[in-house]
DNA sequence: CGCTGTTGGGTACAACGTACGCATACGAGT
DNA sequence: ACTCGTATGCGTACGTTGTACCCAACAGCG
């Protein structure tokens, strides 16, 4: 008779592990992960605080949850007959979207121990079976991928460090860089030598993160095929 | 060793802003920047908390005088006579070491706003310099000197952000990565086809970090000789 | 002397992660 | 049907954090 559960309809409000990890996603990618918090995620899923803890350990816990679980969500593509080179792009292009999305987990993804589960050695893999292509080693071919990951997180790393600093998803935030205002034409000082020919050209593409990064894929990408033959 | 007296020698111990930077920076630098509390730092000086503010405005502006005093204490060597490679590789290694000393800066200096200061702008432009060997434009040979910048960081973050997360200085913290458990001949499981070659193998060029920047900026280096070439 | 502005600091509060223990539900054994 | 062990939900409470606010001491200056 004392019914007067808060019940979300028909539907079975089971707690689950599954149901904690999504509703922070959710948090996450709307307000940055430093504003997830258990009691937010508690209010969303219409339980109490505590209860989050019966399926998830740790808040520690609960990120390498969530990172996992953005993993499975952007998978690289079936092998098919992509050339090397082309799968370097595609795992840009992959990651690019990924991080652009949820950029909360490039912390645990940079991170070796939370990173490179199965799910990663198996992208890596994907990578490493491309540069074969080149004649190169094993070894030397994980070495590329490697790079290839590193610099992708690096570019990454540049958009959403500001992000990650005062834990918001404030995406506007227009302190603008002294690069930045230096391209726009108003540098806050002399700039130095060379950059000063750049005052006001604003030139779109050094301030076009994406473009930076297809960019440096290729060069890498060059670097690579370099390297090959020269070794072979 | 420990000596609580809150006097240093003979020094009048004003609290001074540069003081209280000094005092957060030695602290992150033992303990990671998440160890660092305002409390703490008063404590170490031997002042009451809210004295600090007297000086910061914030605990993030805190961050940022931090991160430009260790810029600061890292400066490009004099321009010199060094070819473009060569001012790669130095600045692979100045970074290198700043961060190794430092993680915490990682964030700062990959947000735009914080870095790019008028000392980062010299960094870049004594890169750019180099790179204008090869005869390309100033904006290409700023592409490149961002690009190499992506990737050190990149680099870095894969070895920091175990540490930014956790918000400890522990470098022990041996929770394997899968690649590290697969090179040691462990695998958790079955690793993939490419990457099952190098079971067993410990290669330890691998699992250093600091052999995979300098093999990424020989690579990124070749790359850009092969774009400069192409253009020309 | 008083007046004013600068610097130091104690108290207090809201928000956080989470330890702990109690309440309820449910399936199995008797 | 009764009991009991275990799994699950949750309210309370504690320690720690950043920092808003207000007051005390003091310096320079008329």
């Amino acid at each position: 008779m004392t019914d007067a559960e808060p019940e979300r309809g028909s539907e079975p409000n089971k707690l689950t592990r599954s149901a904690v990890v999504g509703a922070a996603i959710e948090l996450a990618d709307v307000d940055g992960f430093g504003a997830v918090t258990m009691r937010k995620i508690a209010d969303r899923l219409g339980v109490g605080t505590m209860s989050l803890y019966r399926h998830v350990s740790d808040k520690d816990a609960l990120l390498m949850a969530m990172s996992d679980e953005i993993g499975l969500r952007f998978p690289y593509p079936p092998a098919g007959d992509a050339t090397w080179r082309e799968r370097a792009r595609i795992a840009a292009e992959v990651d690019w979207t990924l991080y652009q999305r949820h950029p909360w987990v490039l912390l645990a993804f940079a991170s070796p121990r939370s990173s490179m589960g199965p799910q990663s050695l198996n992208c890596l893999d994907w990578l490493v079976d491309g540069f074969m292509e080149l004649k190169v080693t094993t070894a030397e071919a994980t070495e590329m991928a490697l790079s290839l990951w590193n610099h992708i997180a690096g570019t990454v790393l540049g958009v959403v460090a500001e992000r990650l600093l005062h834990d918001r998803a404030d995406d506007d935030t227009e302190g603008q860089s002294g690069l930045t205002r230096l391209l726009a034409g108003n540098p806050d000082g002399v700039p130095p030598p060379h950059l000063a020919e750049l005052v006001g050209t604003s030139n779109p593409q050094l301030n076009d993160p994406r473009y930076l990064l297809d960019q440096g894929v290729e060069a890498l990408c060059d670097g690579f095929e370099a390297r090959a033959h020269r070794l072979r």
